[in-house]
DNA sequence: TTAACATCGATATTTTTTTATCGATGTCAT
DNA sequence: ATGACATCGATAAAAAAATATCGATGTTAA
């Protein structure tokens, strides 16, 4: 079964809830429960968890718990961190950086800049430093937190430095060769559907 | 017509692109070339821009790139700030605080975190004076960038002080009212899917 | 025990979104 | 002029996503 990005999406969100309930002792859980606090469709989560879960729900009583939490776990690889670099450590780089729902996911092992100085208990390396150290370190994910002007050029480097997955929070489109991919972290695009919002006042409790 | 929010969502994207061809002088841009810019269909490319502009493209020439910055701005109602408070003066609050890609869009006029004293060149109040504050001011869009056990606290006194419409960073599910809209700004959710992105390897490189 | 109920999964339907087709229009180089 | 080409918009088709239906299963309380 094909997983869609929406479904990808969700299951982060269901990943929450569930351990949320799972520190509240909540052995079972509907799918209707799950649905109504994401103010989701039930059976929209029934068919994600069935793509993602061996495990089926119990007629009466619902999902287990445990189990769900470890098969969503399992299948986004989570619980197996991988390695990070990011370029930027600005304000939105050390954000990313202390972020602490991430971790489990990923681990930030490296962190660079063009200001070498700056830090907060992790060194921050000079950008022109990436391609002594990340070629030989079996990195592939690189996320790009600098001004939109410099946005290519890291990205540049970043490939030729082997990185194959690129999460870009720079406002601009990137170049890449066809192997590598990027996903960008498009807060305009955002903002437009928030402000939006009103009108549309739709999809919008639920994400 | 009814506009998507995925197109809601392309929109910033062309106007990005449109306006850096018309900084270099380029009068017309065909939907091919947007198209390829953001790695889209140009069909779909065309659909979107029907909804927000009523100059037609000329075959043959492609579209005036000034009128649809034109269009598009105003579709989105941009030029037109729209006053925000934030709440969390962290680093990510700070961020936002000084992203220059939203400066045409909102206007942050009032920024409130638990610890007063912090400032960058801007009054940090602290969230206890929002009551005060905020209500008079006739505000209704709110950014949250609090730790997430805070959330749904700032998110109540938002609702209280009149705020319609939220922007949450916190990876955490708000309740709110009827007529509040929510829009999270999940990283969890972009981070399973850029992660899982090798595998998928599509609808990646557009956004 | 049994009747009312909650919940499930499978299948079908609807809705939404994306992509394809195609005739029309207008440009540009010869 | 005129023929080859680029590009458009409208309509149609296809693909993807969300939702509804419904019989089956199992729970719970009288």
């Amino acid at each position: 079964m094909e997983i869609s990005i929406a479904t990808l999406e969700r299951l982060p969100k269901y990943l929450r809830i569930l351990k949320k309930h799972k520190e509240e002792k909540t052995v079972n859980i509907s799918s209707t429960a799950i649905a109504n606090e994401l103010y989701l469709n039930s059976i929209q989560v029934r068919k994600d968890l069935a793509i993602v879960s061996k495990n089926d729900g119990r007629p009466g009583i619902g999902f287990d718990v445990e189990e769900l939490i470890k098969d969503i776990e399992e299948f986004l690889d989570l619980n197996n961190k991988k390695d990070v670099i990011i370029v930027g450590a600005g304000r939105l780089g050390q954000a990313l950086m202390n972020y602490k729902e991430f971790e489990n996911d990923i681990s930030i092992v490296m962190a660079f800049d063009k200001d070498k100085s700056k830090c907060n208990n992790k060194t921050i390396f000079h950008i022109a430093e990436m391609e002594n150290l990340v070629k030989k370190l079996n990195i592939h994910i690189g996320i790009i937190t600098v001004p939109k002007e410099e946005a290519q050029n890291v990205c540049d480097m970043m490939v030729k430095n082997n990185i194959k997955i690129i999460w870009n929070f720079a406002p601009i489109n990137l170049k890449v060769p066809e192997d590598v991919v990027v996903r960008n972290e498009d807060l305009s695009a955002s903002l437009s559907v928030l402000l939006k919002g009103i009108e549309l006042n739709k999809g919008c409790k639920g994400d």
